[in-house]
Formats: C-alpha cells, structure tokens, sequence
DNA sequence: GCAATTGGAGAGTATCACTCTCCATAATTG
DNA sequence: CAATTATGGAGAGTGATACTCTCCAATTGC
C-alpha cells in the first residue's frame, strides 16, 4: 500500500507519517522508484505500537526512538531491561544522594547493586520529592509500595516469555513503558474502592 | 520578606514566582502598600510544594491548580480522593468501553459502582493502549497488578491521619499525586533485582 | 534626593508534537 | 497522451505549555 492507504488504516494524518519517517520512528517503506515506496502491515503494525507509546505511555519522541531501537536491534547479554528502562529514566544527577535508597535496599533484602544506578536515582528522587513538598507517607505506606513492587516484578519476570527471544525483548521492552498506566490507573481505581469501604458509600459522591 | 527573599530562599527565580502568583498557584502575599507586598513562610512551603507538583509529579499548571485548590478549601464532603483524582484523569471518552472494567472488578470482587466513572475510564483507556501495541499481559501478570493496587490503597487508606480533617485533605490529595513516581520507580527497581536473579548476576551489565 | 527594588502586565523564548506548504516527480484517469 | 491527482521529501508554521524577559510607575533604602 501507498503512505496515504497506511495513513488512512491506522487513523493517523499523512503528514504524521512523515513526521514519524522523519524521526527514524517508522522504517522507511520499500523503494519502488526515485519518489515513490509501499508499506505494508508492518508499517500499520508498528504505527499503533507507536501511539501507545506516545500516548498512552506518555513517553517522548526521543524516548520512544530508544525504545523502538531496542526493539529493532536487542540488545547483545539480556541488557534488556537496562536499555527499556535508561529511555524512560532522567540521568542520574550526581548531586542526587543515593545512600538513603541502598540502606532501604538492604532492609528490603533487595541486592539492588547489580541494579542501573539511574533507578536508585529516580527512586531516590521520588523520595526527595516528597520531604521537598513536606509530605510524610503514613507508617506501613512505604512497606506497602515495595511489597507491592516486588509482587509486580515478580509476576512480570516469571512471564516472560521463554520461546522466543525477539518475544522475550518485545515483553520485557513494552511491558516496561505500557503497564505503566495501568498500574497508576488501578491504584486510583482500588483507592477509590478502598475509601468508600472505609467511609461508607456515597462518601465519595458527597 | 519581599519577592527577592522568597525567590533566593526557594532557589525559583523572581520571575517565575511572579509567574505562579498570576496563576494563582501561589496565594498573594500581604499588601503594605498600593505596589508592595511582603511574603511569609506559607509562600515558601507552597512554593516547595508547588515545584514538587510540577517536578516529580508530573502535573501541568492547570492540573496543579486544581489539587492546591482542593487543599485550600477542603470539599464539603469526603470528596478529596474524586477531587484529586479528576484533575489527574483525562476526562472520561463516552466511546471507551468501560464494561470491559466492570466485570473484572466483579471478578476482583471490587465494588466500583460508587467510584468515579473517569477512573474507570482510565483504566479502560489502559488496558485499550496494550492491546492497540499488540502487547498480552502474562497470564498472571494482571492479577499480581490487581493485588499490589489493593495492597497500596489498603495501606493508604489506612494511614489517613484522623487527628486533624487538614492533615486528611492533604494526606489524600498529596499521597495520589505525589507517590506515583515513587510507585514506578519502586516497580523498576524490583524489576531489574528480579531480573538479576532470575537470571543470574551481570545479566543486566551485559 | 536618587539609585535600586517591587508588583504587575504584556511580550518573548524554548520545547514538543505535530501540521502545513511547496515542489519536482509519478501514477492515474479520461 | 494530456490533465489531474498523489507521492516523497524538506522546511516552515502552529498551538500548547512553562517559563523568562522587558517595561513601567510606585516605593524603598541609603
């Protein structure tokens, strides 16, 4: 198909198209003249990848080239995780002090030093944001969020798919970025759930 | 103190607080004359507050208008969740369907009726954004989200200070805001310690 | 008295994710 | 085969967002 059958399938402007072909986003379709190329559903396949990471992800142009990078060549050692996760992580500031996070680690039990040092960092910046905004997470709240963390990992690193690599990168990759949503969705949602338990129906409605 | 105090002691340039004083994000200081104000320790804690809203939290100026004015004052009932969550939340799309929602919260044994209708569509739209990608979930996968969002919101609700309804407000409308970063990073980390065990040390180094 | 500071408002800037405009070339239609 | 339409490509323009700068008259501090 010609670019403005692809544009018309996945719902997205010609011009986009070409903005995504631009930034290296989309591969370029095959060539059948000087001017001309016809995709295929590839194309259409990676288009829609690449609006749930825009939107729904909630992620850049830039990061999503990373990611759709480590998609397209995986990584050498299992390096996945590390590659998903540096798109999507703000450089570790080295002003940032990253002590406080490993002692937790280790109360944890977490042996957290094999880890990318930018998530220790974005941990530590969450951490930091709070006592910055004057907020103290009630007692058991923090006990609660890393319980709930490893549960998730674990259940996401014993579903990896063991078949096929291209199958393992395209889960660990994607299930980095996509799930994210959701996850933030259902606290809000269990939340909600949670204090009208609490207060009693309609507390929520006024 | 005056604005270039406030400004030096908040390390946020005088022209950005002017910024957020016309936004009405910052409330305005006490008037000494025609042209001049002066500026106390409320405006530093809400300034720090502020910069933790828009830094870590993510939120745009509109949105963090909405949260500071659910702080200021607090809604006649115990809407505070509904009031923090739907400055947060795209508004509900009447297309998306959210029936898809419901059953599985039956399945959870959530009672979502008396929730509010965006949060379901968020999680809708979520759950819409992974199978838009071509992404499945590992069986298993959903239902460790489902707990870990029921752990975290257990422990939240339960950490509510009820010594003061204040103390509540912000608890509640900070704690949506403020601790989703920490969640994803929580769940990044415990991702790449799961990882590494799973696969043995220096699988994530390459 | 007089330079420096202030509050206030409008305009300017940087970034981002598109979106539009051209144009020479190609394909399609009559 | 001529006229119309579509295509790939690149640069410029757009709208939203979060600042940041520039003025200005009124105040302040020395």
């Amino acid at each position: 198909m010609r670019i403005s059958q692809l544009s018309a399938d996945a719902g997205i402007p010609v011009a986009t198209v070409k903005y995504y072909l631009r930034e290296g986003l989309l591969h370029d379709g095959h060539r059948t003249s000087a001017t001309q190329a016809i995709y295929d559903e590839t194309h259409l396949a990676r288009l829609r990848l690449i609006r749930a990471l825009l939107g729904p992800g909630g992620v850049s142009i830039a990061q999503a080239r990373t990611v759709l990078g480590a998609l397209d060549d995986p990584p050498p050692a299992i390096d996945l995780l590390g590659r998903a996760h540096s798109a999507l992580m703000t450089p570790l500031d080295p002003a940032l002090d990253v002590s406080e996070v490993h002692s937790l680690a280790e109360e944890w039990g977490w042996p957290v030093d094999s880890c990318d040092p930018a998530v220790l960092g974005d941990v530590a910046r969450a951490l930091q944001g709070l006592r910055d905004a004057g907020f103290e997470l009630a007692p058991g709240a923090l006990d609660a969020y890393v319980r709930a963390a490893r549960d998730m990992a674990q259940a996401e690193i014993d579903g990896i798919p063991t078949d096929s690599p291209d199958a393992a990168v395209r889960y660990v990759v994607l299930g980095t970025v996509l799930v994210e949503p959701l996850v933030l969705a259902l606290r809000r949602l269990a939340e909600q759930v949670a204090a009208g338990e609490r207060f009693g129906d309609g507390a929520l409605r006024g």
